[in-house]
RNA sequence: GCGGGGGUAGCCGAGCCGGCCAAAGGCGCGGGACUUAAGAUCCCGUUCUUAGUGAUUCAAGGGUUCGAAUCCCUUCCCCCGCACCA
């Protein structure tokens, strides 16, 4: 059987749009759900790890669409930021990587030529999206809600937002340190180098910069260790480099000729005033900060003009490339001699012990070199000796006698203290610096300046945290260890920078339109306006009408419809729908996106929901997801290297195929690995389901009614309980095991023990093509059009579990006939037997009436072995069974004990002499042997072993012959 | 460092508000059936022992309890976020 993939999910797609099943209108009649998965960036083509999140808020959509909700799931796109320009420019200057990788995701060739321009590039992808990606995946999306952070209107929407901000006092300006491009203002560094061309691990580091006098002017070095100017002892120069002397208010300072490019971006009235050699300063002899003592100035190679100032103070107890720099000195008189060092006074230069820490002796440097094996200045190896003597320093040190008043305080708050002191007496400075060279996408080198003007979102606010914090209790958050931290993560939330310049798309910032606001601060509220977008889309609404007082009244109600109607154009019919579908629609029922929102995105949602909505729109959920991983390669598969694009995966595997694989593969909350072999499983599944239901289709069973019917939709109940049981938790996962799983193998043991009567099955099969919806649509619309059933399953109604018609006895009877057959083949298999007949004995009644005795004991909580033992000695019939009674008092006491009286009543309930008298043929031609089935109470018993006394209800004793 | 999450059988992964858990399910592996054939399907098995019993298991070590994978403590190891990046 070759199932036509394509078409069947074309033809339904179709389907369901002729239908009209992807319009979501108010409808008084029903409760309504809204969600949303947070919308993706434009950056390029998307893979196949990116629908995960996706394909789940489609299935959990239809399922609630299934289960009585009028649903809303609209789409979006995110394209604020400078991705758009340089994927466009990279594609106007025609270079080479970007067309070719345009072309291996199935771009046409003659479509480039017109994705030169920012938002031809962006209105492409948009339509890659949607098109190829998400209706392509069947979602019941209402696209005509369709809405990108670059449309004109959208703009609208965020500059209202941003006046509701102001309104709300939460925007501040406040100097900033923020990674800056000489061309392209702020960039982001981070290691996605969506910004970058290079750099995006780098870190800003807080050095202090002290000043070591000599003479009227200072030589500055940059520490981010502080707390160890009581051990400097010398001073390194590097003597190959030119440095530059600066004017800085009143002073000179000496700096490494980056450091005198870098200080300016950060202080102000910073002039650059000439050049001094390194060379020249060797043998100076300059006053350390805070000691005031003087120390030489050495000759140092590692004193890197690009770090810091490219000056460093000598604390060879503390620093590795210190010890060993001055052992070298020491130990070379070709530099004594070269720089016209006296031996004097190399001599006076001695480690000074300041920090006692655990594990290291007095000079903990040399310890650390000692430990690694390090020889020489240079080597490698430093820069980790470097970080452990500083991490444990600082962890665990504490400072020594000699460091003055500092004495005895723990490096961590020796640090603080004593940069602040520095500070404060005019002998340090504070400056930034990143850890490694970033350099930009331009190609122009990052830097960290300072702006004194920057705008930001005072998420730092006490009140709006606290009343966020609150709200988010009565959220459903998913998962559960993200509902717990969310508050922390809330409060952990700084002042967020909200405004940029420089190459830019997205909306200006209303109060001062040399700002554009960035790309997290404009993603934040826009659920609702999804609401809105439908009548800008179809040109109900035009930009220019979207005033201030336009979104006050559609969105909070506030204003008269009249005034707002004169002064905005919008006929007041049409205001009052739109406030009525906000009224509807809103709150937002679900905002799903990936793990990295969790720190990023769901709070800055979060607050500002809370900061400009009222009450009663606040989120009502979020449900985060983790990611699927790289590593495509396969065992089989001959197409390696890089992320397969998603229409070929939809066309390898069918695209339920993959939304199946999504649901099942692993709970939300893990990252799985990409691999095809797992999603060729789930694929194989699909086709056992089908063609295991067009079997059931096409055979005419005639079996009359009878247990096994009782059992199948029992069973199918059950099942029906599970799956809203699980998706009232939005554990597809679950259902999923439910539905693909369970419900197939219960069809399988349902035919294997001889099938159902017609109407059983068609029932049986209704609710479990309907139960495939959600995640599976496309076949499960194809398996509802094989058997007949009317509509379309998408449309359709999921029944509620009828509890009247779960029979617990039906399944534990099924159950007991399954434990029977393996408890044979494994009594076959030790005893090695190749038996001519199997006998099976049941329970003789005097069991079951001690069964009995500890049902009524456990009811009235009486049960207890004496209890019991004394109950059945009480009992004539049991008494005279003697030890045997006693024995098994005591094992049911115990083991009810143990137990739901539930579970132990069907098992005293069950007449099983019936049950397997009853399947006694069936189990005859599975084990191909003659079964018979006895009643251990039967007079004249054949049973040559005595095995029938070893027959308890819910256990049949066996006997191979 | 700060904050958070984990370590379950060959693997992936449930369970973790204590008992019905030798521990779901899948994959893998072994055996069998079917078949011209299958990356197909269907059965059975997969800690050790054993006429269906019993023993020892859920990172390691302690503890609480009649009873612990599940609760508490300690140790070891792993992962994630820490910002202007959706």
């Amino acid at each position: 059987m070759e199932i036509d993939y394509g078409s069947i999910e074309k033809k339904w797609q179709t389907r369901w749009i002729e239908a009209d099943l992807d319009k979501s209108e108010p409808d008084e009649s029903k409760k309504k759900f809204m969600l949303i998965f947070a919308y993706p960036g434009v950056t390029g083509y998307l893979h196949v790890g990116h629908l995960r999140g996706y394909s789940y808020v489609d299935a959990i959509g239809r399922y609630k669409r299934m289960t009585g909700y009028n649903v809303l799931f609209p789409v979006g796109t995110h394209a604020t930021g400078n991705g758009g320009i340089s994927l466009a420019s990279k594609i106007a200057r025609k270079d080479e990587k970007t067309i070719d990788y345009l072309i291996r995701n199935g771009c046409p060739e003659d479509k480039i030529p017109e994705l030169g321009k920012p938002m031809s590039v962006i209105e492409f992808f948009n339509g890659v999206y949607v098109n190829d990606y998400w209706k392509r995946f069947g979602f019941l999306a209402d696209w005509r809600r369709f809405t990108c952070t670059l449309y004109p209107d959208y703009a609208k929407f965020i500059e209202w937002q941003f006046r509701k901000l102001n309104d709300a006092h939460l925007l501040i300006q406040k100097p900033y340190y923020a990674t800056v491009c000489p061309n392209c203002g702020p960039v982001a560094v981070d290691p996605s180098e969506t910004d970058l061309s290079k750099g995006g691990r780098a870190e800003t580091q807080e050095y202090t910069l002290l000043k070591f006098r000599h003479g009227d002017e200072f030589l500055v070095a940059a520490t981010l260790r502080p707390e160890t100017v009581y051990g400097q002892v010398c001073f390194w120069v590097n003597p190959s480099v030119e440095y530059r002397r600066i004017r800085k208010g009143g002073e000179v300072w000496i700096v490494s000729p980056q450091a005198a490019e870098k200080i300016p971006l950060q202080m102000d009235g910073v002039e650059d005033i000439g050049a001094i050699p390194g060379r020249e300063m060797i043998g100076w002899m300059c006053e350390a900060p805070m000691v005031h003592r003087e120390i030489p100035v050495l000759p140092a190679s590692f004193c890197d003009p690009d770090v810091g100032t490219g000056l460093v103070t000598s604390v060879p107890s503390d620093a590795p490339d210190d010890w060993i720099s001055l052992q070298e000195v020491k130990k070379d008189p070709k530099i004594r001699e070269e720089y016209g060092l006296s031996q004097e006074l190399i001599d006076s230069v001695v480690p000074i012990s300041i920090i006692e820490m655990k594990g290291y002796g007095d000079f903990p440097a040399e310890d650390m070199i000692k430990r690694m094996g390090i020889e020489r200045p240079g080597d490698p190896k430093l820069v980790e000796a470097k970080k452990q003597v500083y991490k444990d320093g600082y962890h665990m040190g504490r400072m020594k006698a000699i460091c003055g008043e500092y004495a005895g305080m723990r490096v961590e708050e020796a640090k603080d203290r004593m940069r602040q002191a520095m500070l404060d007496s005019g002998e340090a400075e504070v400056f930034r610096d990143l850890t490694e060279e970033v350099v930009c996408r331009c190609g122009a080198r990052v830097h960290i300046k300072r702006l004194d003007d920057q705008w930001f979102i005072n998420y730092a606010d006490q009140e709006l945290t606290e009343k966020t914090s609150e709200h988010c209790k009565s959220m459903d958050i998913n998962p559960q260890e993200y509902r717990d931290n969310v508050h922390a993560v809330l409060n952990w939330y700084r002042e967020r920078a909200c405004v940029r310049q420089g190459n830019w798309l997205g909306t200006r910032f209303p109060f001062d339109d040399k700002w554009v606001i960035e790309a997290i601060s404009d993603s934040t509220l826009y659920p609702v306006y999804y609401l809105i977008s439908l009548y800008a889309n179809d040109g109900r609404i035009k930009p220019e009408q979207m005033t201030e007082s336009f979104f006050d009244f559609v969105i909070l109600g506030k204003g008269d419809a009249k005034a707002v109607s004169a002064s905005t154009g919008v006929s007041e019919e049409l205001l009052g729908k739109i406030r009525k579908d906000v009224l509807y629609w809103y709150p937002l029922d679900i905002n799903l996106g990936g793990k990295e929102h969790m720190t990023v995105h769901f709070p800055g949602f979060l607050f500002n929901h809370v900061a400009i909505l009222p009450q009663e729109m606040w989120p009502r959920g979020i449900t985060v997801n983790w990611y699927v991983t790289g590593k495509t390669s396969d065992k089989r598969s001959k197409s390696k290297g890089g992320a397969q694009p998603i229409p070929g995966a939809a066309a390898k595997f069918g695209v339920d195929a993959m939304r199946l694989y999504y649901a099942h593969i692993a709970s939300m909350f893990v990252d799985v690995e990409w691999s095809e072999d797992a999603v060729m499983m789930y694929k194989q599944r699909i086709e056992r389901i089908v063609s295991l239901v067009q079997e059931i289709i096409a055979s005419e069973t005639d079996v009359p009614e009878g247990p096994m019917d009782s059992w199948l939709i029992s069973r199918f109940n059950t099942h029906l309980k599970e799956i809203r049981q699980a998706m009232e938790g939005y554990e597809l996962r679950q259902m999923c095991t439910v539905v693909y799983f369970d419900m197939l193998n219960d069809m399988k043991w349902s035919s294997r023990r001889g099938g159902c009567s017609a109407t059983a099955v068609r029932e049986a099969l209704r609710i479990w093509i309907q139960a495939m919806m959600p995640v599976t649509p496309h076949i499960a619309e194809e398996l509802w059009e094989s058997a007949g059933f009317e509509g379309l399953v998408s449309a359709r109604q999921l029944p509620e579990a009828d509890d009247s018609r779960i029979s617990g006895s039906a399944e534990y009877s099924e159950n007991l006939i399954r434990d029977i057959m393996s408890d044979i083949t494994e009594v076959r298999k030790i005893s090695k037997i190749d038996p001519k007949r199997i006998i099976l004995y049941v329970s003789p009644g005097w069991k079951k009436k001690v069964m009995e005795y500890a049902l009524e004991m456990m009811a009235d909580g009486s049960l207890s072995v004496p209890a019991l033992t004394k109950k059945c000695m009480s009992d004539g019939d049991i008494k005279s069974k003697g030890k045997a009674a006693s024995e098994l008092a005591k094992k049911v006491a115990i083991d009810f004990g143990r137990a739901s009286a539930e579970s132990k009543k069907v098992i005293v309930g069950t007449d099983e002499l019936a049950l397997l008298a009853g399947a006694s043929a069936f189990l005859g031609d599975e084990l191909k042997t003659e079964v018979s089935v006895f009643d251990s109470d039967a007079e004249g018993l054949y049973d040559p072993q005595g095995k029938s006394k070893a027959a308890v209800p819910g256990r049949p004793a066996i006997f191979l012959e």
